[in-house]
DNA sequence: TCATTAGATTACCGATAGATCCTCATTGTG
DNA sequence: CACAATGAGGATCTATCGGTAATCTAATGA
């Protein structure tokens, strides 16, 4: 009933509490505790970042999970196409197939706006400047692991 | 992941063939013919908006279903609040339990102007509204039946 | 009365999202 | 090499949504 699924919500806490590039691996385990986020579902969810490219995981003794992009370089609207694609962006509000631009539904017009203001929104927004919201939960986290 | 579930459209396209109140009422059966909703779908659908006080459905011979109130006194968000509720409204776009006017996210601010923006649309357009729109697939069922 | 009509109701089916449990595979350390 | 740490991955569970089919029941006309 959203634009984004709670497992977007989910992949945005998890990567606050991971280092940079190069930096020390976190584990899927601590982010859990912090987050809230289950486990096991974040075991899945970080493997699934990692196979898009955005973070490294790595197993074993002192493994982890790491940014593989710097933070200020990672937007919403990649994690949002990493773990929801990019179906629903083309999809009419009222479900009606037959809507396009030729043939458009009342809120044809209108939709198309309000997606493009919120695809703008969701590109400007990197995780580097969600440091400066009180957003996530993962404050403390941050502070214990030396984050901004 | 939309804002509209698909029913809310199905009960759109279904109620743009029904009659205005006091008049002769329309089959589910051909209401589903028409607009290639599954019949039993809305048979259940047309029950739920007949609970909201949308539409009046009466059984046995010369039975159908009318709308309860005119037209141009049924507007997109009665429909949006009977089907999908309101629940969605008061969600955090990423999903944050946390997320409020004194703890907002990142996209607080952002989500609540382009809800307000969305709810405006969909209190301000009518089921007679779409009149004007070959939106709808239902022009050729109005036609027949003698509706605008 | 009684058969017919047509909506109401119940019970499922299948897909998807979120979530859990348990085991497997990989890796560093001693 | 053996072991412990740790992510990967399969199987399964639950809830919801869209959808199907069969049956129940109220309203009507003959």
């Amino acid at each position: 009933m959203l634009p984004l699924s709670q497992t977007t919500g989910y992949a945005l806490r998890a990567m606050r509490c991971l280092q940079e590039p190069g930096g020390q691996p976190v584990l899927v385990e601590s982010v859990a505790d912090y987050t809230g986020i289950p486990r096991s579902y974040l075991s899945k969810l970080v493997h699934k970042l990692a196979k898009k490219g955005l973070v490294t995981a790595r197993r074993g003794h002192h493994g982890g999970v790491v940014l593989a992009r710097p933070a200020a370089e990672i937007t919403l609207a990649d994690l949002s196409e990493a773990i929801d694609g990019v179906a629903w962006r083309n999809r009419c509000l009222l479900g009606l197939s037959g809507c396009s631009d030729e043939t458009p539904c009342v809120l044809h017009g209108f939709w198309h706006e309000t997606l493009a203001s919120i695809l703008i929104r969701l590109r400007s927004v990197t995780l580097a400047d969600m440091a400066r919201h009180h957003d996530l939960g993962v404050e403390r986290f941050r502070a214990d692991h030396g984050l901004s």
